[in-house]
Formats: structure tokens, sequence, C-alpha cells
DNA sequence: GTCTGACCATACGGGAGCGTACGGAGGTGG
DNA sequence: CCACCTCCGTACGCTCCCGTATGGTCAGAC
């Protein structure tokens, strides 16, 4: 049974998660090595054993990122079978997803950092992709579809933004209501 | 004549401007009072005469930010004479400036610094609000136009935060094409 | 039981920044 | 020409963090 190490060794799995924790918290610049040790019951000399140095425990969290954050939603969302159904699936899913954590936003804010960078495009390149494909199911031309794809993903980035800065956006029962209308807006024909 | 400071005494507003620079740049880590000294020519003995510490300089930025990147924009939009036109002008100019400087998607991403909360939370509501009133002149009923406005300005914060990922979302050109798709969009009955 | 290697704690050196103390330069009024 | 005020440079102590060096502990191999 996996006693969620309580008193057991570090992996760098651990200090991965707990990376991505910080980087939520307070950004890039929140990930610090002694404060990390400190939260894990541990010491450097635990972390410098699993790590080379403070960016590649960075390389690892946002590695954990891109699989969690992406990969995953796509392949539940497209277990759907309805088009419509899919893009309502992935909006609510995305949205709820910005309300517990901020990681998306806290990653797109490093976004300049040359360990960041190449990760986030992939990222970016991948989601928008898959909404265009959508949008393309559902019936638009190939450049229609992409143009409304880059509409919703930066709406929606613009909205975890809107959440993390605790402004009330769509909170709780609202953001059903508020996909349907963002739904509504970015299928009907223009 | 202002011979732009070159060998000058330096102003609080001198300071601020550079402190804004430096947040486009680094965010709010990259507010440090050493580095900015030496970008600026002098040292800390200036700076510390003119502010109490690092935080009354981010005050003093901030409230910089608020006056020239949302009120003076919508005192020049607000002079046009048609809706549609101010809503055009708005979003290219908006999405002009993100091109230029970073300094908006820097600041959303420190939202959550407690000296940067409070004006963010008046900055954003004015723009949204100033959103929804222009999609009211528009001819949408006021629930209408404050879902249209919100999914503006999100999209608008999205857009920001690829340009300033090196994303190659709407660059130059595009910009004018893209402005109007957005505007075929938001502005078609649902 | 000893040995080896994985894993970790402790201690150290170094750098970057914040804030303070204090003294000096330069203009200005009397 | 002197006193004064504004503005800034220099020097210092402090904190936090990175990375390294080194020794200790514990499990399993044999």
């Amino acid at each position: 049974m996996a006693v969620t190490n309580s008193t057991r060794k570090l992996t760098p799995a651990d200090w991965a998660a707990a990376a991505l924790n910080a980087i939520a918290e307070g950004g890039l610049a929140g990930v610090a090595v002694e404060p990390l040790a400190r939260r894990l019951g541990a010491t450097k000399g635990s972390f410098y054993w699993h790590f080379a140095n403070r960016e590649a425990l960075i390389d690892a969290a946002l590695a954990r990122w891109e699989q969690d954050h992406t990969e995953s939603v796509i392949v539940r969302v497209d277990q759907e079978d309805d088009p419509r159904q899919r893009l309502r699936l992935l909006l609510t899913t995305a949205l709820g997803l910005a309300h517990e954590d901020s990681i998306d936003s806290a990653v797109l804010a490093a976004g300049s950092h040359p360990v960041v960078a190449p990760v986030l495009e992939r990222v970016t390149a991948r989601r928008i992709g898959y909404l265009a494909e959508l949008f393309r199911q559902l019936g638009f031309p190939p450049a229609q579809a992409r143009d409304r794809g880059l509409l919703a993903y930066t709406a929606y980035l613009g909205q975890t933004q809107l959440i993390q800065a605790g402004l009330p956006a769509a909170q709780g029962a609202g953001v059903r209501r508020y996909v349907e209308r963002i739904l509504g807006i970015l299928t009907a024909p223009e």
C-alpha cells in the first residue's frame, strides 16, 4: 500500500510535485530548494542527490505539468461522442481546473524563461490545435475553425487570469451558464 | 527643452518608469533597487531618498500603469463617433500595445501580491465595464452586453499572454484581420 | 557479520538584495 | 561667504538562497 510517504524516502516525483505547487503559489521564483526541502521535511542534501540543480527540478516539474494538464485532459475529452459535447466538456473541465489551481497562469507568466519557453510553446500549439479540430468537427471551414479555436483559447487564458486575480468572473454554478453562453457565441455562424 | 536627463538629478517619476520597465521584463521580482540604480546610473542612496522602501516604488509604478494603460486609452477611444468604430479602435490599440510591451501580462501574473491586487481589481473592473458599455451601445441587452464584454476582455488577456509567450498569435498586419474576425464573432446575434 | 551503495543531514563558502548610517557635493538664501 | 537644505555616494550588517563537501545511516547482498 502506498502510505503516502510519511517517513519514507523521497523520490524525484515527490520533489517535482512540490515544485509544481510552489510554481502555482509563487511563480518560478517560488521554487527555492531550501524552503521546498523544509516543506517536505528534508534538507538540501536529499535534493541534490536527486537533481543536478534547481533548473533540473523546474524541468521535471514542467514535464509533469505538460502531461497532466494537457494530454490527460485531451484524452478524456476525446472519448465523448458528440463534437459539441466534447467542446462543452473541455471548457467545463478547463475552467473548473482553473478554479482549483493556478499553475497554468503561473507557467504562462514565466513564459519568457528559457526553460519554460519550449514547453509552453508545445502545450499552446497542442491545445489550440485540438480546439481548432473540434471546431472543424462542428462543420466550420479550416480558417474559421482556427480563428475560433484561437479565440476560445485566448478566452480561456484570460479567464484563468481573472480567476487567479480573484475577480468574480464566473464562479461556482455560474460556470455552467457562462460555458453555455460562450458556446452559443463561439459556435454561432458569422 | 527636456534634455531627457543625461546627467540631471533623478525624480520619483524616473524611478517609477524604470520600475515599470523592470516589471515588464522580469515581473515583480525584476524590481530590485540595486540593479535599477545601476541602470539609471545612480546608487541606492538616491533611491532611498525618494522612496521609503521597495514596496513604495512598486506602488508608484502601478499607479502610473493604471493611468497610462487604462484611463488614457479609454479617453482617447471614447472620442470616436460610432460605437462599432470605438470597439474596433479599442481592440486595435490594445492588441497593438500588447505587442510593444508586456506590462499588462506581467501585472496580471503578480495579481496575488497584496500591493498589486487592489490596483488590478480596479483596472479590470474599469476595462470590463467600459467594454460592456460599448456592447450596450451596439444594441445588446445588459446581460448579453456584460457577457460579451467579459468574453472580449478575456480574449484580449489571453492574446497578450500568447504574444508575450512568443507565439505567432496575430502578428503585424495580421492584427487588422484578426480584429475584424473577432468583431464579427462578438457582434453577431446569438 | 561485514561491505557496499543509496539516501540524507550538517556545515561551509559565496553571491545578490534590502535597508541604514553617515558623510560629501552643490545649489540657494541671507 | 557661510549656513542650510537637497540630493546622492559609500560602506556596512543582515537575510535568503544556491551549490559543494563531507560524513553518517540504513538496507540488502554475500
